[in-house]
DNA sequence: GCCGATTTCTACCAATTGGTAGGGGCGGCT
DNA sequence: AGCCGCCCCTACCAATTGGTAGAAATCGGC
C-alpha cells in the first residue's frame, strides 16, 4: 500500500508532537525523519502551526472515529465508560503519541485549545447528556453530571498517559500489566459510579 | 522584602517553564522578563537545562514541604486524600505554573522524569503504605494498593489541571466554583474508596 | 581610598529556526 | 511536440537559539 506524502508527513508529525511537542519539534529534524527536505514539508502545509493544526485535527478525528463506534452501541452509561476505557487504552498501545498529542493541545493556554475542543463538543455534550439521564433515574451516582464528566476523563486520561508516574511507582509499563492496569481503573470507576 | 536575583530568577522561571514548557522559553524571553541580561541568568546556572532542573527541583520540593504538612496530622487514609485534594486545589489558585511545571516534567520521556519522581518516591512509598494497611484492614475498597494509588494520583491531578478540558465542557475555570470542584472531587473520591 | 569578590554587563559566536524564491523533473493530456 | 500541474528540490534569508569571553560596575572590609 502506498501512502501519499501528505499522509506520511501528517503521521511522522503526529508522532513527534506528541512525543516532543510542538516547540520541541523542528521542520528540519522532520524531514530528515520522512527523508524529505524541509521545503517539501511546507508546500503542503503553508507553515508549521498549519501542520500542527492539521495534525491535531487528524488526531482528533481518528479519536471520535474510535468513540463512535463503541458509543453507538453502547447500552447504557456504564457501558459508554467501559467503551472509552477501552478506545483510550486501545490507543495506549498501538498510538501512544495520539495521546501525547492530546495532551499537548489540551495544555492550558495552548494555540490549539480552542479547535480541539469544538472538536469533541458533540461527544462531550452527549456523554453529559446520557449522565445527566442516568443522574435523574438513580442509575448512578453524583451531583453534577459535568463535573463528574470531568472527573471521568480526567481519570481515564490521566492513568492511560501518566506512564512516568506510572514508573515512579514501580509499575513498569508493558503489555502484560495493561489489562490489569485497566480492570482496575474500570473496577475504581464503577465502585465509583455505582449508586447504593 | 529584597529576594535575591537568584530566586527571582527560579520564580520567573517556573512561571515559564510551567505554562510555555521547556522549548517554548528562551533564555533571551526570561531575561527581558526579569529585565536583565541572558548572561546574568548563565551567571546563576550553568546552562538551559541545569535551570530547568534547579526549576523542577524547587517545585518539589514546594510540592512536598505543602503535602507534608498535610499527611503529618492526617489519622486515617481518607484524611490523607481529602489533604493531598486541597494542597493541589490551594496550588491550583496561588501557583498554576507549579502544576504545569510537575505536567511538563512527568511528561513520558522527559529527561527531569526520573528525578522529579525520585524527589518525590518517599511520599509515594508512604501513601502506598498506608493504602496497603487500609485495604487490608477493608477500610478502603480495591484491590492493587499501587494501581489504586495511580488512579487517585491521576484524577486529582486531572482535575486540577486540565483547565482547558474543563473550558470545552462548559465549566469556566474561576475562584468562584473551585470549591464546588473540588467537593465534586471528594464526593467522586470518597465514594471510590468507601468499602460496602 | 584601595582590594578582592560578587554580580551584571557588552560583544560576539556558530548553529538552528521558520520561511521565501524559484528551478526542474515528471507524467498525462491535447 | 508542447504544455500544464504536481511534486520535490537547491539556494538563500533574517531572526533567534544557547553559550563563551571578558570587561565594567558594585559591594563590604580594611
Amino acid at each position: 500500500m502506498v501512502v501519499s506524502t501528505r499522509q506520511r508527513i501528517l503521521d511522522t508529525a503526529l508522532d513527534s508532537f506528541g512525543t516532543r511537542g510542538l516547540d520541541g519539534t523542528s521542520l528540519d529534524a522532520l524531514a530528515r525523519e520522512l527523508d524529505l527536505r524541509k521545503q517539501s514539508i511546507l508546500y503542503y502545509f503553508p507553515s508549521k502551526v498549519a501542520l500542527f493544526q492539521a495534525v491535531v485535527d487528524e488526531a482528533a478525528t481518528t479519536f471520535t472515529n474510535e468513540l463512535d463506534q463503541i458509543v453507538s452501541d453502547a447500552a447504557d452509561v456504564w457501558d459508554q465508560v467501559e467503551g472509552t476505557v477501552r478506545v483510550v487504552f486501545r490507543l495506549a498501545v498501538r498510538r501512544p503519541a495520539l495521546l501525547g498529542l492530546l495532551r499537548e493541545a489540551s495544555r492550558p493556554g495552548s494555540s490549539v485549545a480552542v479547535q480541539l475542543t469544538s472538536r469533541l463538543a458533540g461527544h462531550i455534550a452527549a456523554a453529559q447528556h446520557s449522565l445527566e439521564i442516568a443522574l435523574k433515574e438513580g442509575r448512578v451516582r453524583g451531583d453534577d453530571a459535568r463535573l463528574l464528566l470531568f472527573s471521568l476523563y480526567s481519570t481515564i486520561m490521566g492513568v492511560a498517559t501518566e506512564v512516568e508516574v506510572m514508573r515512579a511507582m514501580g509499575i513498569e509499563p508493558s503489555l502484560r500489566n495493561l489489562a490489569e492496569r485497566r480492570n482496575e481503573l474500570l473496577r475504581f470507576l464503577r465502585v465509583a459510579l455505582q449508586p447504593v
